[in-house]
DNA sequence: AGCGTTTACGCAAGGGTTTGCGCATTGTTG
DNA sequence: CAACAATGCGCAAACCCTTGCGTAAACGCT
């Protein structure tokens, strides 16, 4: 710890050979005897040896970090993405530092700051509702790839989700169960996922013939808070809505908290559709209906396009074949479960409403049994 | 991106001063005239100067980095202990680097290697069940902070729960309630943490007297899908487990989502009791009894002693301050919701055992309305 | 023997920053 | 007025590694 970190020269004093040998043996450069390596790499074993990646980033001017700069890590659709991104990256050398901005202009400014200090070798990001002017100055400076949401003034390649389709597919699930009094709750229409999410409310209820009601409508910070009283203010509507969409992980929460606080039966008295990947949707309200994105096709995605701007550490050629691959756009898909259920069938759990646009296999969603294996 | 960074050395040209002089001037150095530190900075601003970091760690030799290496990130407890460190860290000028072992002993090994490569000035790890000999080696050779699962072998500060408290805590409250076959699905026993926690079951038993039913213990990897199975095998059981103890965050999504598919009904049919700090548990049964972690108090905890090890960046005095107040072994409580129920009460919600060891305000413990407001 | 080629290694520059020390210039005191 | 402190700044070393180029030996060939 407090002894000096050992280097190259001290390997090479001890073997009396010289940096530059000792240096290229452990790199398995081709002009090294296999006796020279052998012995060199035996001694660097030996003395503990590791190498300073400082050094290496200060020599070729950029370092093998590849950042990530996300709003919320408690989010599952962050860190799903996060999780196989990073095991991705370290299979290749390199190392993802995660920063977490809280959705705060300021701490996303110092983070993508350090990124730059730490000459990062690219970024992804998902920026907050309205980014400095510094902040993208800064990002301009390297490969960025922009993760879900998008702002403009801003190159470089994007990772998005069709939103729009999301949420008048979500929209079209309920208008076919035959609700017309939807509510939606979303992010702010600064963030593009949440304009483009509207948009979809938006449009699939004028294809219906359907007014927008504002009152229908809350729009608010992505926090479970906001979803929480948003909720509320919807139950003390008058004539009430029937069904209503959370369109974000953090409203999907809060909206849910309200409806057990309030002990609003589900789907019977309200219909509920959440947004995102949380792995707890099929266990409350015997399965929550969600707009799922493909989480795993994304990080694959993203994973590849920054292994191709990271330096290639293994010499492996930088293989952007698997961009090709894989989209730009992603098409979330409606899981439907039992929060959902026909307008007016307070018959207990509805049935029967499968037909809809559930790509993945309705396995999970649950037959209305009432008697338990257990007993 | 592809012109070369600005340096000290363009701005000291720009500015006709010598390079020192300009690093100083950047670092607010007591000896350099207010007016030379104007123009400096002003040409710092213009130019768009960035600082290199790996030069900086080049010459002190080490970084402002510091490590955070766990298990699993959807794991609530580290996304938020991670996310309260990553924020106070930021505050103060370190990074946080994440790394994700998946419990994995050759993934933890190269994180480590990573860190250690980097310069990190510190790292705080949860320990995967059987780390590498190496991985260990490394770890010493920086401060190191082990949280929750300690390994012996490795010294510095650890930051670990009461487990075996926590688990007779839970234990308390089910036998309270009349429970005398009580099943318990853990981490293996090679995690401290997992030993500890059955311990804790096994001693409560002890205490009651009854003799511990091996078929009532299930042991395996923190994973969800262990415990699904597990909690399969009890169900199969000819004198069933009337209560079951999930103790970890995975494991008891696992027996959740088992409890939902078997329809098993909670707490009528089955008592349980889950682990973490989810925040899904109010959300499920009606509210899952759980054993609840201070992660807030952890987390500040693990923040400060970081902080104590990392270089003081803005010459702030190193506050070990915060340090004393803080305990290195936090008890965690019980949250008791509506999942547990006395024995054979079969009479839909129970009511009446709030008077257990719930520290926090009852409030969110859902009283038995049947009437929803909603109508 | 003479020549070209391959193999094995050393020299030294360069990359950006920090910092101890030295050298002026100006201001203060005996 | 001399001695002295304070102020403001530059020189150069050090941090550790990579890599282009140079050198020297060994080898195969005519």
């Amino acid at each position: 710890m407090i002894p000096r970190d050992v280097t190259l020269g001290d390997i090479a004093r001890a073997l009396e050979l010289s940096i530059a040998t000792v240096s290229r043996a452990l790199r398995d450069h081709p002009h090294i005897s296999a006796r020279t390596k052998h012995r060199v790499r035996d001694a660097a074993e030996r003395v503990g040896y590791v190498s300073n990646a400082a050094a290496n980033t200060l020599h070729r001017a950029r370092s093998s970090l590849v950042g990530f700069v996300v709003p919320d890590i408690e989010n599952e659709f962050y860190a799903t993405m996060a999780s196989f991104v990073a095991a991705r990256l370290a299979q290749r050398g390199c190392q993802m530092v995660l920063a977490i901005t809280q959705d705060d202009p300021r701490i996303e400014l110092d983070h993508v700051r350090a990124m730059r200090e730490a000459r990062a070798a690219a970024v992804a990001v998902t920026l907050t509702a309205a980014p400095l002017p510094e902040t993208i100055r800064l990002l301009a400076q390297f490969p960025t790839v922009q993760v879900v949401r998008i702002a403009d003034g801003l190159a470089g390649r994007t990772l998005v989700v069709d939103e729009e389709a999301a949420a008048m597919m979500a929209m079209r699930h309920l208008l076919d169960l035959g609700h017309r009094d939807i509510a939606y709750i979303g992010g702010s229409t600064q963030l593009s996922s949440g304009q483009h999410r509207l948009a979809g409310y938006v449009a699939a209820l004028g294809k219906a013939d359907i007014a927008v009601e504002s009152k229908y409508v809350a729009l608010g910070p992505p926090r479970a808070s906001f979803a929480r009283s948003a909720m509320m203010q919807f139950a003390k509507l008058s004539p009430r809505p029937t069904a209503v969409i959370a369109s974000g992980y953090e409203l999907t929460l809060g909206a849910a908290q309200c409806v057990c606080d309030l002990r609003i039966r589900v789907p019977q008295e309200l219909s509920l559709i959440g947004y995102g990947n949380a792995r707890w949707s099929e266990l409350i309200f015997g399965g929550l209906t969600m707009i799922a994105l493909p989480v795993e096709d994304m990080a694959f995605a993203l994973a590849e396009t920054l292994l191709g701007y990271a330096p290639t550490v293994d010499g492996s050629a930088t293989s952007t074949v698997g961009l090709d691959h894989c989209a730009s756009q992603f098409v979330p898909h409606l899981e439907v479960r039992n929060s959902t259920s026909p307008l007016g069938s307070s018959i207990g759990l509805s049935i029967g409403h499968e037909t809809t646009h559930a790509k993945g296999p309705g396995r999970r969603t649950r037959s209305p049994k009432l008697v338990s294996p257990w007993t």
